[in-house]
DNA sequence: CTGTATCCGATGGGATACTG
DNA sequence: CAGTATCCCATCGGATACAG
């Protein structure tokens, strides 16, 4: 019956202005250093992408590995149980691109969004 | 291969503060006046009762409904398109009840949310 | 190279009062 | 009853400078 109830908690861990795009990097380049994300987002400032990707840190959805070298570098994964969220991300997906076609149909071209 | 570059889109339309609660109420109880709505989410105000609600209404996922009436009546109701997400809500619900899950595994009882 | 610290403007959401 | 209008504050995110 209370079903739907913690739908609410897969929302909040995607929350975040640059998590999407962040996250779609990741799953499709695999390993990415710090750097390589920041020019491969040119408009995310280092702060920003700090902070995104501490959060989906702290929710074992990214690794962070930390080599000690110098100059330092830092590579960011996806983990093996943030892995496991693709079907749903896909299925958000699918979801996503169906319903830009039906606001399309609704209103026309120019408010598909 | 530039899959999942929209799952960003689901995400903007259950964005709110409200929205999961408001969706939450309706598809549990099925159409409801604007009054029974605010009575059944204690906190929320007239304000963003109506903002959210226009919001899911302009994407089709709620219907609104006018009597002409003295006093008004207003009923909502989920759109026959907005049931189709349900599955959706389902799967994102379920990956929301494990993943608290995990977080405890991870964390402990204490920061489970 | 990979961050952190600070400031600051934009936005989201709450409280309250008013209206058809 | 079902909203709208206004004001206000808290949080989010951007710009910039600094640091290990």
């Amino acid at each position: 019956m209370n079903t739907y109830c913690k739908f609410e908690t897969a929302l909040d861990i995607l929350i975040g202005k640059w998590k999407p795009v962040i996250l779609l990097r990741l799953l499709n380049h695999g390993t990415m250093r710090f750097s390589e994300l920041q020019k491969s987002i040119p408009d995310i400032t280092k702060k920003m992408l700090t902070q995104q990707l501490r959060e989906l840190e702290y929710h074992d959805i990214v690794h962070r590995e930390v080599y000690k070298e110098i100059p330092p570098r830092v590579e960011y994964s996806i983990t093996e149980y943030g892995q496991r969220m693709t079907p749903l991300l896909q299925a958000m997906n699918d979801w996503g691109v169906n319903h830009i076609a039906h606001l399309t149909e609704l209103y026309g071209e120019e408010r598909a969004e």
